[in-house]
RNA sequence: GCCCGGGUGGCGGAAUGGUAUACGCAUCGGACUUAAAAUCCGUGACCUGUAAGGGUGUGUGGGUUCGAGUCCCACCCCGGGCACCA
């Protein structure tokens, strides 16, 4: 079954056994099974045209390593791959050559697979998935018809980068110092009608989730920071115009309202216009275009530089102490956050500092600050001052106290409340492009949305609507069973021109008779077919972001075929989650945040049996180019899998990423060091082979090891098992190396070791391990083979090295036996010829002795 | 500015508070060879000394400890994230 090749021939090797692997599906997971199961994903990739790079090798070769562990174990592994598929770089393409970007994303898959294949990774083919099939984005329609029915979305006017010269609507990314990445045009801000995804339902669940999952802290703590929850008040404040209302604003410090000197609204705010005086008219109506008029980018670099803003000429009466405090308008005050208007404290709040210095407003402190405090805004804890009126006294408490107290009276007077708020914001959900999921909605007329109502019992409980030139369109989902959703065929992809996407070309697809109750569809050109379901339908144009697709996959790896579900129950609950979810911390926020959200809209709609997704995350680093800097094209420092495979083989390429460092570090690439791995896996093929391909002459099966070498085998076995469980696997090389240095200076060396080594060298370097395991007669396939079994007996010393040190200084170390006394140890310590005249004249102190490892002696 | 992560030979890196530099690369010397490649053996932080040895060394400065790369405090540098979120 081996080649018979005699040297170390790895372009006949590898391919030879990947061959081997695929036709006996290797890698396939038993459907049941009694062995425990162990779920290894790695984020699947986008597969772009510049084809895979190193730095996807080295974390799928991390995860390989572990699968192959795993199953070596008896787990039944489950270790798919996919593709997510969608995404602007095949549309771009699309634009520039007209060709469909399903036939460019096809032939992108072609070589991402064998790429993969060429890497001898233990992914289980018959489990591929692709986004951008039908058959698997007909259940990303199906989960957003369930958002959609929780109401966790809906329609809103969002500002998005529009690009006039180029008639398209640009993504952030594109989008770079205010110009168009293509050509280099001015951008501009412009709202346009988005879907968007309630992900704030969910701030305190997807931060309490945090708690349960382990992940690595930073990672945490981003997502943390990302929801940013911060806890405080909603306090209203009577405006001196009543007829006006109230004006609400929230703040963590409620302890400091006394302080409050003025107040600032977002220049967005929707109570500007009311509350401007004439003579202040103008003034505000030019600082509100201005602002408007930036980005947010330069509203937040610009502003952090310099405060500016405007007095509106109206009043707001403090509820504590029913003073007059005049309202202004400033960019520093964000309109998405909170309620977009803020009572200043400038004594209390350095940004509030800087404003009132600005424009010379009053300041009072209302916290003590300490006496050595030299700064402006103390912002620490103290007792309150200048805090008393009427029936609310906070003079005397500190921070926490006076802020409990105040919201206490607050709510008392009905003034306020407590409150929770977070800077997460909804999620923009939909792009204006043509390759991506279409949304399966289509938008009728109110009254045929009432008509609708009366057959679909899955409308959400209050429509989705949005209002265009005084008309008001109603959102009517697909019935579950019209789904998939196709993309039609366009002429062309470019935009259209109006900040649509290319499907409102389509006149065909788009203006349709629609029926209410099964989904059909005819154009609305042809005549109105008869019957109550049948309504005039517009199609909605937006198509979901390349989140979507990538929201959820791990679900499809437990049951990729299931025409009926995303996946079976007995599927979902036998696979459960991931063990182990391998990727970039490039995803640190967003991906895991929105996977997490609607895994967890899944879990309370019933579908998955648990609420957290991934149980456990870790982040492969980066692999720099060899000058230490990003591997770019424009560098020239990009290095390809495939030359490296093509000049050393897969095996040492694998090994060589794993041996670089750890596997979370960002580490340089090193074309030399690639040899060092190279040489050690040509060392095991002479060891084992001798130069006619037959089994070395040293190989011996009669004589049994020296036990040095049997004592290394079993440590060699525990290492590397430990350290592959821990993801360490440029240790666990190590160990492999330091073993066959032995083997190599042992005149002989039992067959059995020599196949014990390659059961732990086969989901490292997998190729050379399975042709030399055949070669010497190892039966079966070693990736078959259960992992060896090191005998903890063996690893006992019976005779330690003893660190003698003088002062803590290292002056000499012996042999002894692992049980000697601090008195016996002493003993030979005092004779050391080494250690001796460190002893000379001095007094011996104290004597510290740790066993098997130091004897500390202290002398004056 | 705030929050993380990290600074160890010429290089990548190793080290439950207990011999700092495992393993690999590079270097230099040697063996084998007509020669080269491959392979093998040795060398491999700095200062001092013929040597044995002694001293100093893990970004800098302090501290805790019998003993610190590891723990604590302050600072410097590099990388990542967030950044008017009231």
């Amino acid at each position: 079954m081996a080649t018979h090749c005699k040297d170390y021939d790895f372009r006949q090797i590898e391919p030879h056994w990947q061959t081997f692997w695929q036709e006996k599906h290797a890698f396939r997971a038993e459907k049941s099974s009694t062995k425990p199961k162990f779920y290894v994903l790695d984020m699947f990739p986008y597969p772009s045209g510049a084809g895979l790079h190193v730095g996807h090798a080295e974390g799928y070769t991390g995860t390989d390593i572990l699968a192959r562990y795993k199953r070596a174990r008896g787990f039944n592994v489950l270790h798919p791959i996919g593709w997510d598929a969608f995404g602007l770089p095949a549309e771009q393409h699309a634009v520039k050559t007209g060709t469909h970007p399903a036939s460019n994303t096809q032939n992108n898959i072609v070589n991402y697979r064998r790429q993969i294949r060429a890497l001898g990774f233990s992914y289980e083919w018959e489990r591929e998935v692709d986004t951008t099939d039908p058959k698997y984005f007909r259940w990303t329609q199906w989960i957003f018809l369930q958002l959609f029915k929780k109401g966790l979305a809906y329609v809103d006017e969002r500002p998005v980068w529009w690009c006039p010269e180029l008639c398209t609507v640009l993504a952030n990314e594109e989008v770079i110092d205010g110009k168009s990445e293509v050509g280099g045009f001015p951008v501009e801000r412009r709202n346009l009608r988005q879907w968007v995804l309630r992900i704030t339902a969910y701030a305190e669940q997807l931060l309490d989730g945090l708690k349960e999952v382990d992940w690595p802290d930073s990672t945490k703590r981003m997502q943390e920071a990302w929801i940013g929850r911060s806890e405080g008040a909603e306090v209203r404040f009577k405006l001196e115009a009543a007829a006006l209302g109230d004006l609400n604003i929230f703040t963590t410090r409620p302890d400091t309202l006394f302080g409050c000197t003025y107040m600032v609204l977002a220049p967005e705010h929707p109570l500007v216009p009311a509350l401007t005086k004439d003579a202040q008219h103008s003034a505000v109506e030019s600082y509100r275009k201005a602002t408007a008029a930036k980005s947010d980018v330069e509203r937040m670099s610009e502003a952090a530089k310099e405060k500016s803003g405007v007095f509106t000429g109206s009043y707001a009466i403090n509820p504590v102490n029913g003073a007059r405090v005049p309202v202004w308008i400033a960019d520093y005050v964000l309109m998405g956050y909170g309620t977009g208007a803020i009572m200043a404290v400038p004594a209390q709040d350095e940004r509030d500092w800087e404003f009132a210095k600005l424009y010379a407003l009053p300041i009072l402190r209302t916290v003590q600050p300490p006496a050595d405090f030299t700064g402006d805004a103390y912002t620490g804890d103290g007792p309150a001052i200048n805090s008393a009126h009427g029936d609310l006294s906070l003079n005397g408490l500190h921070v926490a106290a006076a802020k409990a107290r105040t919201i206490a009276w607050l709510e008392a007077k009905q003034a306020g409340t407590h409150r929770i708020n977070y800077k997460l914001r909804d999620w923009l959900f939909s792009r204006q492009r043509y390759w991506g999921e279409p949304f399966p909605i289509v938008w009728v007329s109110e009254v045929d949305y009432r008509q609708a109502a009366a057959l679909r019992p899955d409308l959400p409980a209050a429509p989705v609507t949005y209002v265009e030139g005084g008309v008001t369109h109603c959102a009517l989902p697909l019935p579950e069973m019209a789904l998939p959703l196709v993309l039609p065929d366009v002429q062309s992809y470019l935009p259209s021109g109006t900040g649509e996407s290319p499907l409102a070309n389509v006149t065909e697809w788009l203006e349709i008779w629609f029926n209410a109750e099964n989904g059909a569809a005819i154009p609305a050109s042809q005549p109105r077919p008869a019957g109550a379901a049948w309504l005039r339908a517009r199609r909605e144009t937006n198509t979901m972001p390349q989140w979507a697709g990538s929201c959820w996959y791990y679900l499809r790896f437990l049951d990729p075929q299931n025409p009926n579900a995303l996946a079976s129950q007995a599927a979902l609950q036998y696979w459960d989650v991931p063990d182990l979810y391998v990727g970039g911390s490039e995803h640190a926020v967003l991906h895991l945040l929105y996977a997490r959200f609607w895994h967890k809209v899944l879990y309370d709609l019933g579908v998955v049996p648990q609420a957290e997704p991934f149980k456990k995350l870790f982040h492969h680093g980066i692999i720099l180019g060899e000058d230490g800097v990003t591997m770019s094209k424009s560098r020239g420092n990009v290095v390809n899998p495939d030359d490296i495979i093509k000049s050393y083989g897969t095996d040492t390429l694998r090994l060589y990423l794993m041996f670089l460092g750890p596997l979370e570090a960002m580490k340089p690439w090193n074309p030399k060091g690639i040899e060092g791995v190279h040489r050690f896996l040509q060392k095991v093929w002479r060891e084992c082979l001798g130069e006619d391909g037959g089994a070395n002459l040293k190989i011996s099966d009669t004589e049994s090891d020296p036990p040095e070498l049997i004592k290394l085998l079993h440590e060699t076995i525990k290492k590397t098992g430990d350290d592959i469980e821990d993801l360490r696997f440029n240790t666990s090389i190590a160990q492999m190396m330091i073993f066959m240095n032995a083997v190599q200076k042992t005149p002989q060396v039992s067959r059995r070791t020599l196949l014990t080594f390659l059961q732990v060298l086969a989901p490292f370097a997998p190729h050379i391990a399975e042709e030399l395991w055949a070669r010497l007669g190892g039966s079966g396939s070693v990736s078959e083979s259960c992992w060896p079994v090191y005998d903890a007996d063996l690893l006992v010393n019976t005779m330690v090295k003893l660190v003698f040190q003088v002062n803590g200084k290292h002056r000499g170390d012996q042999l002894l036996p692992v049980s000697i006394t601090q008195d016996a140890a002493f003993e030979v310590a005092k004779n050391h010829e080494r250690v001796a005249p460190h002893l000379l004249g001095k007094s011996v102190q104290r004597i510290i002795f740790v066993p098997r490892k130091i004897l500390n002696i202290v002398v004056s």
